[in-house]
DNA sequence: GATGAATGAGTATTCATTCAT
DNA sequence: GATGAATGAATACTCATTCAT
């Protein structure tokens, strides 16, 4: 299995590092195998092509994203709590790796539409983890009986997301991570009590 | 002006739809300008080079994006009316022009950071309408007092966002207006009501 | 008709040159354009692709080659007349241009199958020649009545090939045109007059 | 002596079977070590590089065909006779071997100049072969006392390659051995009688 | 103002060959 | 002798932009 080689994951480590430092477009085949150590050729015995590099990338490091943070809900006994845990860990992952940040947030974006469906396919477990804490949440009585599976995951996803991505926009100026207890509170309360 | 001569605009629809039916990186310049009507010399009468197309794409669409949604929400009162209605024309907007859709979504989103910071430029007008919704809506008592206006932008615009790209990508097959009050009321209240 | 502009003959004439001197797999579109006097892309407003160029080579010269000897052909009244003004006008037109005869016989046959049978059918308006010769020859009872018209062609057109090719590869020491007479008698009476 | 250990042979055939089934272009030495059933550097323990290995095919295979011929040719006298035998056994020997006539044929003549100036020197006992029958039947007034040799024998190979080479390209569709007595006949008799 | 022919920089990928094991 | 992972040079083609007419 080609993916437990140490040259696999060493290619894949210097595409992110690549492709955070010099953006998407100027990311070529031959600057990542120079951060890798290898030869051009080298690449090619470990991947397909320039897009399996990519994808690779996005499959890997939001794998272990969503590896790490179910450990971490699997803890917890609440929805709530395990809606908080998953926006602090998802923001501390980010923070803890700025070059990864860079490259999920920004530049993997700029892909082309082929390569962003089989993205999106990777993050279909993302989207099963929360679809789960929702249905968790409505049959404990924890959120609203009446709560939509996938709109609620729309909006948990999208006000992280943005929130992520704002940050990264903003130069990662901020703590990203002091920034999950008031956005948790906003995908629990929204922004106020009255309602419609 | 060049802005308000026919050809500026005749190449904007033209731009829209070209990328719409052929994605970001199959609209070459040369198509933009058959499908316009004209030589491919006489876009750069008008626009500086490719990227100012697109982003001039953006900011004439966004423009009237933002201008539509100004002029609804000035005949309402209350913060909560207003945000529900932009919820529901954004929404609208998009789904009365399926390729205006594709092209903001998803296509256009493929530009590299030196577009997408421009692209935020033009967004911010939008950012400010929803900061002033919410700075009403605090003043006013409609929303918690301790909403961080940011945050609750980046929930709102995050959420809608998600909304609109996953409808999107599921090719626009259910009807993403009737989603406005579910959405909204996931701005308002949130998943559930227990606080932490 | 992109055929009849003057770059068009310009980049074949080009590309006959840099393949007679650098040899089929030196002959890069780059070496190509350079020789024609045109950018790398300008090749690209002329022909499909690099093997667009060849084939056109062959389409053009070997073009040429039937037109010049159909109408040496016409003028004169027998078969066996006309046999011999072919041998020799094919023989004198590869030795006027001894680049062009490098590249086809020795250069092109280098392309692979595919390119091949393209040429093949360029080959078809040649044989055809050959072919109403040989017809006309057993009507007029010039030649053997029981000949096979398609042996009788791969006769004729395997000893002109071999002999000019053998030419080339001893690189065009001899005089080709001496030597139709030679060749053209054994077209007609073979090696010896002793039957089976 | 290398060329007599199993592995060269089992080198060379696979060889032969991989440029026919794939295209001398696609004929890789990593597909043909793969049919050989060995590892792509022992074949550098067998051969200096990759032309080498085609040198060695048409070496081996044409040298087994002059071989063959020179057998059956010893056993007549005549230089008639010699000249049938060397036709009829010449095309029997590629009807007997499909893979070894589209090699000979077709694959092996995409090879570069360099390449093909080394089979030249392999076909030299080919040619020298017909030169002894030419001068034999000079000699023994079998054929014309002003037969040119050169010029004879460039007729008799060029005319038996083509029509072996027609004969493959049409898929090896009709047989080839059959046609031997017709072809013998136009080397000996040409076209027709009337001499110039 | 309008045209469109011409430009030329930039890059993923293959595969013969090597050499440490 | 045998292996096969690693190497790295080499090249066709696209397309945003220009400028003479």
């Amino acid at each position: 299995m080609k993916r437990n080689k140490p040259k696999y994951k060493q290619i894949i480590d210097a595409a992110v590092i690549v492709i955070a430092e010099n953006g998407y477009h100027q990311a070529q085949v031959s600057k990542i195998a120079k951060q890798a150590g290898v030869a051009d050729g080298t690449i090619y015995l470990y991947f397909e092509n320039k897009e399996d590099i990519l994808i690779s990338v996005f499959r890997e490091k939001m794998g272990m994203f969503v590896e790490k943070i179910q450990e971490m809900i699997a803890e917890k006994d609440s929805a709530v709590d395990k809606l908080f845990v998953m926006v602090e860990r998802h923001f501390q992952i980010l923070s803890e790796d700025h070059h990864l940040a860079i490259v999920t947030q920004l530049e993997l974006r700029q892909s082309n539409k082929e390569l962003r469906h089989k993205i999106n396919e990777v993050l279909k477990d993302y989207s099963q983890l929360i679809d789960e804490i929702l249905l968790d949440g409505k049959e404990n009585n924890e959120f609203a009986p009446d709560l939509d599976i996938r709109l609620g995951r729309q909006m948990i996803f999208g006000t992280m997301d943005e929130t992520a991505t704002s940050w990264v926009m903003n130069e990662q100026k901020y703590d990203l991570v002091s920034l999950a207890p008031a956005v948790f509170k906003l995908m629990l309360n929204g922004c106020g009590s009255r309602s419609r």
